[in-house]
DNA sequence: TCTGGGGTCCTAGGACCC
DNA sequence: TCTGGGGTCCTAGGACCC
């Protein structure tokens, strides 16, 4: 057997992504705090630096931090998908010309398999990532590297703390396990508030404690999950690089709406509006679905959302969005219940299955496939003239379900008519 | 008063079968 | 009235991620 060594994956992680994205092209924002909102501009999703120095939690609230954004005057901006979905894949297009085995794991995260490069090099390939990646994009990034996932997102965070070059390689075992030692389990990933608390009550703690842990102790108290991240730990590599991303299994689109809506024609808009979305994601990727479920959700009572859901299995698996649209309502019409305020709607397509071999049924439905074409030509009509320039009447007209986006910057790359003019 | 959106995996328990 | 053991599949809910 050819012994190839012990892995070495990398971690390169954008720094405060959707920040940085909005800094690249309104460069006023440098060196200010900025943070960026959730749909609805309802929680923070992104943290300048200077935003976490004056001590603005992720996943804040924004009302609960409206004093220190006031006083403080912090600059705060509504997500912008598009743009950031734009520069990820640019940062993504020069981390593949490295030649490494490459996995996205998130919108500003990717790993890489850098087993083929030497020891003695890691560290000036980390830097070289680095640089490279604020040369060309813009985007400045941290740089992991260990010989597992979970250690490398270790190494990530610790290069994130420094002042100089953020890059870490974890070489040394005495120094690895002295960080592990003071790395709390609660930092790790995998692991959330509920194992930690569960691990803790197995006077399980830090780290280094769960890596030394009896294995049967950690798979019966807390599952296989735990377990494996010991594993990771001791620099066992067991979460494999995806370097294609395995088939999804459903397609969600859900919103809140910007005020509680009780109206059965309001919601059923909004639902149309999501299926339409929805059946465009499966058309984008050649995918059918079998199922559609929706779900609404209800005004918080002393902290608790009632939900309802319903699904139904539908005749032929199909991306048609008018077939798709009117399932969902009749689906409305039955769990609709009048007098309900309704904070938030969703539709959830299931049991994909690839457009190339389509099962067909017996009776197979002729004006099914109609429904699709059309579906497909409405994609290329916005793809061309704009996300709004064609709609079904359905989706309705007012739209004043919508939820807020009142402070989102320009698209800049997405569309013609919005990039960034030189005077 | 106001708390995002989109995913995946794991587990326990019930239904069902022979 | 007495009522096994072993297996699979499905589902809902929990937990996690960014």
């Amino acid at each position: 057997m050819l012994f190839t060594g012990l892995e070495m994956i990398a971690l390169v992680d954008c720094n405060n992504f959707y920040v940085s994205c909005e800094r690249l092209f309104n460069p006023r924002l440098e060196s200010l705090p900025v943070i960026v909102l959730s749909n609805n501009d309802s929680c923070v999703v992104s943290r300048s630096n200077e935003a976490k120095t004056l001590g603005i939690p992720m996943g804040a609230p924004f009302f609960s931090i409206e004093k220190i954004v006031r006083s403080a005057e912090v600059k705060f901006l509504s997500s912008n998908y598009a743009l950031y979905a734009d520069i990820s894949s640019r940062v993504l297009s020069v981390l593949a010309d490295f030649g490494f085995p490459l996995e996205q794991y998130s919108i500003d995260e990717a790993f890489m398999d850098v087993s083929a490069c030497p020891r003695k090099n890691l560290q000036a390939l980390s830097v070289d990532f680095l640089q490279r990646i604020r040369q060309w994009t813009g985007i400045p990034v941290s740089v992991g590297i260990a010989e597992s996932k979970t250690l490398a997102k270790i190494a990530g965070s610790i290069a994130k703390k420094k002042n100089t070059i953020q890059t870490e390689v974890f070489e040394d075992p005495i120094v690895l396990d002295e960080i592990l030692g003071r790395t709390p389990c609660s930092d790790l990933w995998g692991v959330g508030a509920r194992f930690a608390k569960r691990l803790s009550a197995k006077g399980i703690c830090t780290a280094l404690e769960l890596r030394d842990a009896a294995p049967s102790v950690l798979r019966s108290a807390i599952g296989v999950q735990a377990q494996r991240t010991a594993m990771e730990l001791a620099g066992e590599n067991c979460m494999a690089m995806e370097e294609i991303p395995p088939p999804r299994k459903s397609v969600c689109v859900s919103r809140s709406f910007s005020r509680p809506v009780s109206e059965m024609e309001e919601i059923a808009e909004a639902l149309s509006s999501y299926s339409s979305g929805a059946s465009a994601k499966l058309r984008k990727d050649g995918l059918l679905a079998a199922e559609i479920s929706i779900f609404l959700l209800e005004r918080r009572i002393n902290g608790i959302a009632a939900s309802r859901s319903l699904s139904y299995s539908l005749p032929e698996a199909t991306n048609s969005a008018p077939l798709l649209i009117s399932a969902a309502k009749n689906l409305l019409e039955k769990i609709f219940v009048p007098g309900i305020s309704y904070v938030k709607a969703g539709v959830i397509l299931l049991e994909l299955s690839s457009a190339k071999n389509r099962q067909g049924t017996l009776f197979g439905d002729e004006s099914l496939q109609k429904t699709e074409k059309v579906s497909c030509i409405i994609d290329s009509i916005r793809e061309k003239y704009g996300k709004y320039s064609i709609s079904y009447a359905s989706e309705g007209f007012g739209k004043n379900w919508e939820m807020r986006r009142n402070f989102r910057s320009p698209s800049y790359t997405g569309d013609w008519n919005s990039l960034p003019v030189c005077r």
